[in-house]
DNA sequence: TTATATATTAACCAGATGGTTAAACCATTT
DNA sequence: AAATGGTTTAACCATCTGGTTAATATATAA
């Protein structure tokens, strides 16, 4: 926990504390008053930054989304095998939601209300990069490799939407999951969960998509 | 779409009717004026019945669960392939999300805001059942396959988690798949891509926990 | 120092929202 | 038909909420 950054400026200070604002209670819970008291101004110097709390939330959303996406696209661009591959996209992914873990609470929020606002402020060029049948690093990888036969001739697209959902469970579900553990009388350290979690994801998926032994 | 259910009482006319407003708007969102609107009936008449919007939150994420998980629980006891039970795994699960495609949302909600109204009304005895190491069907008939030697020796509650992360975000990323599709000109067809899907997530835990080939 | 533009605040407001009340309605029993 | 008890409603209320206003404080320029 850092101490506040008094260095901020305010409507920086402002954006900040809303951030969590909406983090914690999705946008019909959030506050205007508790931003405010959060950041330590008056709820009127909100409205003096902003134009309302729709437009507020909007950005926040914004913001959000580019730190996530930048991070997400961040993978090397390297020849390497399949195995490794698949190691750094849930490494990549895994850490992004590790350092961030309070941003996916809004975009669930943002996708279980339809994620009107999402796709208003449309960052899915973004988006589109991993997924994108064409351009996209990560689908261009895989479509090498199918072609090399290092791996089975597999849907891509697929194979990205059951990487990105095994991960996405491990912290939505995270919860629920941790209850079970302790209804089960079973120990739950999160930290050790996810390490568990990484490696097995990249075993299943690794075991999953290997070629068929040559004979 | 059926007509409406004249038969109901006015209770449970009530209580469908909050199931749906809670759905499309969440806890803070939803509006009590809205409920009795949707079911034509004096605002009043709701606190005559229930005593708080509170409660019937509560009473609407029971009804859900208990509706989710009677249906999860509905797996089969005769002894089959790890293929085939894989296959009944995620043929059941896709099921109630296809028949409760909402009531899924209401569960992120409660989830992103911490569930703790779900922990408070805890169903997990009911949740612990497919996951619970103990007396768990699914954990139980995966162990014993496990032991004969007819799968990998993987972590089970992992790969349940696997399976279920799969599947869960083929609901809840819908929007955003939806998007991503549409924004490389792929048409989009829901039902063709939750076919493919199912099959994409059998074949890849299939062949993800198959046995080493024997030499 | 004074004028000017920016930053910040206390007080306020209209509309919405969860919840209440007292009266009316309606079916059943006597 | 009158009494009874559950059901439904119109009107009401206190509080909350996003947003405004007008005045004040602070920094900058002249």
């Amino acid at each position: 926990m850092k101490k506040s950054k008094i260095n901020l400026k305010t409507k920086d200070k402002i954006m900040h504390h809303a951030i969590h604002e909406f983090i914690e209670h999705g946008y019909h819970g959030a506050r205007m008053q508790n931003i405010a008291e959060r950041a330590k101004v008056n709820k009127a110097l909100i409205f003096y930054y902003y134009t309302s709390k729709d437009q507020i939330y909007k950005e926040v959303l914004g913001r959000i989304f580019k730190t996530i996406f930048e991070r997400l696209n961040n993978l090397s661009d390297e020849p390497t095998s399949v195995e490794n591959k698949v190691r750094q996209i849930v490494d990549v992914y895994m850490s992004v939601l590790i350092d961030y873990p309070d941003y996916i609470k809004l975009m669930m929020y943002e996708l279980s209300s339809g994620a009107n606002t999402v796709k208003e402020l449309n960052p899915f060029g973004a988006l589109g990069m991993p997924f994108s049948p064409m351009g996209g690093k990560i689908y261009s990888f895989f479509d090498g490799k199918i072609r090399a036969g290092e791996m089975k001739q597999v849907d891509i697209i697929q194979l990205i939407i059951s990487i990105v959902g095994q991960i996405i469970i491990s912290f939505i579900g995270l919860p629920i999951i941790r209850t079970a553990f302790e209804s089960n009388k079973m120990d739950f350290d999160i930290k050790i969960f996810l390490e568990k979690r990484k490696d097995f994801i990249v075993n299943l998926v690794i075991n999953g998509i290997k070629p068929e032994e040559k004979i």
